[in-house]
RNA sequence: GCGGAUGUGGCGAAAUUGGUAGACGCACUAGACUUAGGAUCUAGCGCCGCGAGGCAUGGGGGUUCGAGUCCCUCCAUCCGCACCA
């Protein structure tokens, strides 16, 4: 064979690993170990596009490089398998979602093994086996057996904090818990009946049931998360969405703001991630303050991040969802004030969203009393306060707040100021820190941050307000009504919710007629025959995506465990992922639910850490580009890209692979359209030339690129590297195949370094200087760029270590042999074949990584430290094979140097002599 | 509006701590070898200029002997959040 014939390589050798189960890792083992991880992926119908493995190449290829290095790699794979998508798709044809899940599965996994990675499919989880869900139940289970003690800020068993009520009720419990808890004595909660008992515990349970407001989508027949909404609309399917009050489970992953919060403190994540999980967190520091109301019982409780503007206050607002709202509204006012409520109820989030500029509101009739000056202040209902955020009503001051003081305006009240450096102008509020306070009795003369203080001990004080930390985080919500997830262990007796014991899990999915909600509205589960437990009847709502994906990463060490989610030993050695590589639009979804859990099981004493990942990259997105054809408005004629200004035309969709380096296969277009098969095209210079854009990639837009389409045209070696060298990895860009012949040519070019003509053939002569420069020139420099991810460069630096070593004609082992180890984690598959051809039997896997051999280690370049008056330092670096005139000159540049340090320019002195590679100072 | 990121040839992009800007690849041009080439090899390729030389990293300003890199400001594009009190 002398051919690159990469097809009948890349066959061999897959077949080769796969056979002598090469990647699989045991969890036994005396080297360090290096847990790699992937986002897995849902396996959707349309199979890979070549925008998803370019994350995978880019861990692929480090998790090689680990195993070069000496490390015991856990590299593995699995895949999302619960989901909408196949639940549509079930509900159109009635195929069981396990089965086109299945397909897809299988070719994903046909695509992913055709690429040459270095997973251990032995360790595959799939989160819709029941052997994989069992374990989602338990955790369940485990979480909905527990509460959040805030004393001790850790999660820990119900049956603690039912001791602790049977002996002392909860008047010294501070635990995350609804609001409406009430306290009780330890003779209150045992005179309960057993009813009472769980409804009370459910208040305090970290997976509890509760009348929530959620995302109601009625053309999917089921509940949505906030994130799965984009402005009113489902995110899938792009369906309207409405607000309803539903009972729900929920998940009090609030409890664990703060942890989540300064957990990412110590974790090697993107600052943009981190930056979205705080934001989302959202924590603010302020004061709780109740207003008592002017002939009412009732008291106006509203958060505030700025008490030191409390004098600032000249009405106060009300949600319109607050049910105070209603209360509070006199008898004059109850027809307007219902109207509006009833207006804003029916305004769905994206009417209200295009309509920020608008100030609305409408006046209860109300008075609160200031708590310290006694003024009467009017009370407003206004859609920009939020129901769900703070207390739903907040204190109003115009005069610092842009909304307050919009709302202000409109209604004509007063704005007062309460601060010397407050500069307003006619339409702006000033929420300044700055400056001295003003106009507000006691906390006058003191800067904002002084009376923020003051402020509050006043409060508290007076018994009247509470310091309080606030956060946007809100619960989870973890049933959906839909039957492709895990069953929630849960069943039903009396009413009360109760656990389905480990020893019956998992709770299977059970056989529907069909896969949509039932005729009286309830989940599909409900159409289920016998779905129920000795007769007490089982849960029907399913759990949310993010479930399974919540801990799989804790699976894959111990995949096969039927006893225990994962043993000890295992959790023991490999403890944490090293390395995560997924896409950004997770950043407050699966990462966030995932660190909840981790941290949870972490409180539980299963695990050993409270965080999974120590370093996470988001690989960038590909987008499609798009090309186009410009048909002559009117004409069946098409004029080529630079000459479509002469016409009025209508750009068209070219399907891509029709196209190559934007020319335009007349042919293939013609039978590809019917209706251009007697067309004209109107050329230059011989060509048709399509005209581009970035698009999505999707199949309505001709733009979807294959892989199998590539790795059957340049092998998978080389769509492997044309992936990395496209650019960095954290960059989205579009996808563009030209380029991918220079990739191609590359590796032609190092097979042909091994072959005399047709033969293959190395000599065993010792290398020159010259040859040896570059291969330890290649090796530092691939060692450098790939620890730092830099693996667009790296494709680089092979490539010009192939043309030198070309040039040089050489054919030595000494020099082939390492070149051959370090490409391996690019193009493994060329490597391995030659690595086999230079005469060695096992797998290139194994070989060990030269860069760390002492043989290797060679200075390329002689640095000489310079001080300059004692003090600055200067280094000049000169290449290796520098002449002694070189040096000389740089002894020159030294003294330079020295006189520049007086106030002269070194480069206006002094000609730099080619071999210096660098003045650092 | 708030937060984050990015802006360098015809294109994808390099430049790791401030030190010869444009490595490497694509496309393009010329040449060689060929019966042929969608093979291979050699050379050229930021812009202006015949030239010496000048101008160039989104615009403007600053720090520095020296700025793609640091600071200020403006502009553009992308992403995330969106009335968060």
């Amino acid at each position: 064979m002398a051919e690159y014939n990469f097809q009948e390589i890349e066959k061999k050798w897959q077949a080769y690993w796969c056979d002598q189960k090469v990647y699989e890792v045991s969890n036994q083992s005396d080297k360090p170990k290096y847990y790699i991880m992937d986002m897995f992926p849902y396996p959707s119908g349309a199979g890979l596009h070549v925008g998803h493995p370019l994350g995978y190449i880019a861990s692929d290829i480090v998790a090689r490089f680990k195993r070069l290095k000496g490390y015991n790699v856990l590299h593995p794979m699995g895949f999302d398998s619960f989901g909408l998508p196949a639940e549509q798709y079930a509900i159109q044809t009635g195929q069981h979602p396990a089965l086109t899940t299945e397909q897809n599965i299988n070719r994903y996994k046909e695509q992913l093994k055709a690429l040459g990675f270095s997973y251990d499919w032995s360790r595959e989880v799939r989160t819709s086996d029941p052997k994989f869900y069992k374990w989602t139940q338990w955790i369940f289970k485990l979480i909905y057996n527990s509460w959040y003690d805030n004393k001790q800020d850790k999660a820990r068993h119900i049956d603690d904090l039912i001791e602790i009520l049977e002996k002392e009720g909860n008047q010294n419990i501070d635990a995350a818990c609804d609001v409406d808890t009430p306290i009780i004595s330890a003779d209150e909660w045992n005179s309960y009946s057993e009813k009472e008992q769980q409804l009370f515990l459910l208040k305090y349970r970290l997976t509890y049931q509760a009348e929530t407001t959620v995302n109601w989508c009625p053309a999917l027949g089921t509940v949505l998360s906030n994130d799965e909404v984009k402005d009113g609309f489902s995110e899938r399917g792009g369906h309207p969405v409405v607000k309803k009050k539903m009972p729900q489970w929920s998940m009090r992953i609030t409890a664990y703001a703060d942890r989540l919060l300064s957990g990412l403190d110590k974790i090697d994540w993107p600052e943009p991630i981190k930056e979205m999980q705080r934001n989302w967190i959202g924590k603010s520091f302020g004061a709780e303050v109740d207003f008592d109301v002017e002939g009412s019982e009732e008291k106006i409780r509203v958060f505030t991040t700025r008490i030191d503007t409390i004098f600032g206050v000249s009405f106060m607002v009300l949600a319109p969802e607050s049910e105070l709202a209603i209360k509070l509204t006199t008898n004059d006012q109850k027809k307007e004030v219902e109207a509006y409520v009833e207006a804003a109820k029916n305004r769905s989030e994206r009417e209200r969203m295009s309509d920020t500029k608008h100030v609305s509101g409408v006046f209860t009739g109300s008075y609160a009393i200031h708590p310290f000056s006694g003024e009467k202040i009017p009370v407003y209902i206004a859609d920009y306060v939020l129901a769900g955020y703070g207390t739903g009503a907040v204190m109003a001051v115009p005069s610092g707040d842009q909304r307050d003081f919009d709302f202000a305006k409109k209604f004509d009240l007063p704005i007062p100021v309460i601060n010397d450096a407050q500069k307003l102008t006619e339409t702006e509020a000033d929420p300044t820190k700055e400056g001295k306070i003003i106009n507000s009795d006691f906390l006058n003369g003191l800067s904002p941050e002084e009376a923020m203080e003051r402020g509050i001990q006043e409060v508290e004080k007076l018994g009247i307000g509470v310091r309080k930390v606030n956060y946007k985080l809100r619960d989870a919500i973890f049933g959906r009504q839909r039957y492709w997830g895990e069953p929630i262990p849960v069943y039903y007796e009396d009413g009360i919710p109760k656990l389905v014991p480990d020893e019956e899990l998992p709770l299977d999915l059970p056989q529907v007629d069909e896969y949509l909600p039932t005729e009286d509205g309830d989940p599909p589960l409900g159409r289920a025959k016998d779905w129920n437990y000795n007769g007490h009847p089982y849960e029907l709502s399913t759990m949310p995506g993010w479930a399974g994906s919540s801990w799989y990463f804790f699976r894959y060490m111990d995949t096969d465990n039927e006893e225990e989610f994962c043993s000890k030993e295992a959790m023991k050695y490999w403890q944490d992922v090293d390395f995560y590589l997924g896409g950004s639009e997770h950043a407050t979804g699966h990462l966030l639910y995932s660190r909840f859990w981790t941290k949870f099981l972490y409180d539980m004493g299963i695990i050993e850490v409270d965080e999974y990942a120590k370093k996470l990259i988001n690989q960038g997105m590909i987008q499609g580009r798009s090309n186009f054809a410009y048909r002559v408005n009117g004409e069946n004629k098409y004029v080529s890209k630079g000459l479509k200004n002469q016409h009025q035309t209508t750009p068209i969709h070219v399907d891509v692979n029709i196209v190559k380096d934007d020319v335009l296969d007349i042919e293939a277009f013609k039978k590809s359209r019917p209706d251009a098969a007697d067309a004209e095209f109107i050329l230059e210079d011989g060509k048709y030339i399509c005209g581009w854009e970035v698009e999505k990639m999707s199949k309505s837009k001709f733009n979807v690129v294959n892989p199998d389409e590539l790795v059957d045209k340049y092998g998978a070696d080389t769509l492997r590297m044309y992936e990395m060298f496209l650019g960095p990895i954290e960059q989205s860009k579009p996808w563009n195949t030209n380029g991918i012949e220079g990739v191609y040519k590359f590796l032609r070019k190092f097979w042909s370094l091994f072959h005399n003509g047709d033969t293959f053939s190395v000599t065993e002569d010792e290398p020159t200087k010259d040859e040896l420069k570059v291969l330890h020139g290649t090796i530092k420099k691939i060692a450098e760029d790939a620890e730092r991810l830099s693996l667009n460069t790296s494709v680089s630096t092979f490539m010009i270590a192939v043309n030198e070593l070309s040039s040089l004609k050489c054919n030595k082992r000494s020099i082939l042999e390492p070149m051959t180890i370090i490409l391996s984690p690019f193009a493994p598959h060329i490597a391995e074949e030659l690595w086999h051809l230079l005469g060695h039997e096992t797998s290139v896997v194994d070989a060990s990584y030269p860069a760390f051999e002492e043989k290797y280690l060679v200075e390329d370049s002689i640095e000489y430290p310079v001080s300059v008056n004692g003090k600055m330092r200067a280094k000049i670096s000169f290449s290796a094979d520098a002449s002694k005139e070189e040096i000389e000159a740089g002894a020159l540049a030294n003294e330079t140097i020295q006189k520049w340090m007086d106030g002269k320019d070194p480069r206006k002195v002094i000609v730099v002599p080619k071999k210096i590679v660098n003045i650092v100072v």
